[in-house]
DNA sequence: ATTCGTGTTGACTCGCGAGTCAATCGTGAC
DNA sequence: GTCACGATTGACTCGCGAGTCAACACGAAT
């Protein structure tokens, strides 16, 4: 704890940066140890001595990053601004995250947030903290009155992430337009979509109300 | 191919539904072949003559009930209705086929559509045809002036399918509620989020066009 | 110089589980 | 009766890949 200097290279960085390259490139499961270490220019065993197990490599790469998702909702949460300015800050922040480092977002994602079954599981409270941030959002405007509280904030949340994570799996596996123009034209349209929809004070269309 | 008669039971449609079950509660790759066959009641060689292997199962699994919802759309699209209604529709479809049978819905969305770097690669195809579908159906609600149009059809079609899906994984993963009265609410609500976001002549809020 | 400890190495073990295959069963045809 | 052939069985093979471990490198402390 008090030998750590400042080393001119951290192996333990290098083997999880090689591994979200090698994740996002082949998969966490069809991708050997070997890979990972291959792709660090480290000895295999060296993955051994930082991580206790394959599984621990996603588990901190996912966490890691998740972590400051949660944080900066928790931040958005707290100002004081339209609700729709902090949705957009929220999809931004997502939105970028993916631009500017795609194969970190892509290992996330498919990996964890959507391997419901395998990692998903392992991090859902994490996972849901950020959903219950985004609610906690929505609620607020309910409350002020900006938008209407006939549907319900956590399932607001949940379509509003849910849009937001359909898109980048697009841009992950089909050929959705990836220039800055694209990127910025997706956060103002998933934000007008949901917050258009939410709004208050609208003339509802029609029968929807009934069963 | 003529000797075939009706079997007192399909054995290899026993192998489907086992496996169904089995990759609900395990995961794919976490559950061994020999499970499907036990849980089958069939002996382990068994599966190999029906299927070439066991991503051969999950594979016909998830083209086999694929095939009907994008069937669906497709029928959909053609009917004479307001773009509402086929949304509707479509919502009703997906939620109902949850309701009616959560495990095989689990299976392909877990596994295969939400697995996009594993099977759901192997099936961008067909996947894609349900997006292409929905996207042509608001193309049509923009076309005939129900739909505002500066928000991409495209686009809009995977808000809408993203935020279905992300419901579903909540009922899979989360304690969503999931009574009858759960599921009907849901289907009002993803469609009248969505669609009133969509919807044209309504004064657009604010700034949020720039950069 | 030697001792320690942390970082680093890569050959090796070892269990698991997908896929194979030779044998057996059941039954329809002749 | 027996032949043929698909359905069915389950013990076995075999490769893969996660995880282990004994050895080595190197700097710091004494």
């Amino acid at each position: 704890m008090n030998a750590k200097r400042a080393e001119p290279v951290d192996k333990r960085r290098l083997i999880l940066d090689a591994a979200i390259r090698v994740f996002a490139r082949e998969g966490f499961h069809r991708c050997r140890v070997s890979d990972i270490a291959k792709e660090a220019n480290v000895a295999y065993g060296l993955v051994y001595h930082y991580f206790r197990s394959k599984d621990e490599v996603l588990n901190t790469i996912f966490s890691e990053r998740w972590e400051l998702l949660v944080e900066m909702i928790g931040d958005t949460e707290k100002q004081d601004l339209p609700v729709r300015d902090k949705l957009y800050a929220i999809a931004s922040f997502i939105i970028d995250s993916y631009q500017y480092d795609p194969e970190l977002m892509k290992v996330i994602i498919v990996e964890v947030t959507r391997a419901a079954n395998t990692f998903g599981s392992h991090h859902l409270a994490e996972i849901t903290q950020a959903y219950d941030g985004i609610a906690r959002i929505v609620a607020d405007g309910q409350e002020d009155g900006t938008l209407r509280d006939d549907i319900s904030a956590t399932f607001a949340s949940l379509c509003f992430y849910g849009a937001i994570e359909q898109l980048l799996s697009a841009w992950i596996f089909e050929g959705l337009g990836k220039s800055t123009q694209d990127f910025e034209q997706a956060k103002d349209m998933v934000v007008e979509t949901i917050c258009a929809g939410l709004q208050a004070e609208r003339a509802v269309a029609g029968d929807a109300t009934g069963a």
